[in-house]
DNA sequence: ATTAACTATCGTAATAATACGATAAAAAGA
DNA sequence: TCTTTTTATCGTATTATTACGATAGTTAAT
């Protein structure tokens, strides 16, 4: 046990709740939130903002690099991280696409 | 270590995360779902739908009413969940006020 | 009063996530 | 070449999550 049934449920189910798990940590939101802002992060950047360790930050940049919602380039000795645009608007879409399918209730019919 | 350091990060970071959370779950996302689509649900329609085993689907649902998303009120020997529309919504403008900060780089400036 | 139906909680085993020190690796500059 | 700067990865301790059987509690029906 412990752990995650991924094969009950479709792969819409599966890749929301992918994409979901990677926002969900408040570093993970300040490294995207700071990347919003600055276009472009490096590292280090994130090391002096964040105040967790380097280890930590090059960690939380790889799980949202593996989901896709960020990229990274080579720039001399360092390494520069942006958002992925294409990703981050169909994540956008997609977390809508569920938002959006509220109605509203008839008499009775809701709780 | 292995504890989330909370303190190093704002309000509205933690906020994100935490809801974020929530829906990192497929199983949470399809209560979310078939809420949506019926209105209202009960512990064991979801036992049917999801086949993970009733006390696992009242864990997840017990999380979900944590952060507020669904409300449950007794209904006979059931017990009937649905939406909470006024959280949906807000849950909805907090991850869109994130979503629609993207800005298109000029020459450069990305990478 | 007993039984049936349904849900929540407890206890617990298995797995995942978080954090960081230590170390390796790669590029730039002295 | 040697040092500096920067990032990634490994190893590991701690905590959190997931899943489920067992059990208790509650309401409805017999």
């Amino acid at each position: 046990m412990g752990l995650t049934k991924t094969d009950l449920f479709t792969k819409e189910q599966n890749e929301l709740a992918v994409l979901a798990k990677s926002l969900a940590h408040p570093a993970r939101i300040a490294i995207l939130q700071y990347l919003l802002e600055s276009n472009k992060c490096i590292n280090g950047d994130l090391v002096n903002e964040l105040g967790l360790a380097q280890a930590t930050i090059s960690q939380h940049l790889r799980e949202l690099k593996n989901v896709g919602l960020i990229q990274g380039s080579i720039e001399g000795v360092s390494m520069s991280y942006c958002i992925n645009p294409e990703k981050w608007s169909s994540i956008q879409k997609l977390f809508n696409g569920m938002f959006d399918k509220i109605q509203n209730c008839g008499p009775g019919e809701c709780c």
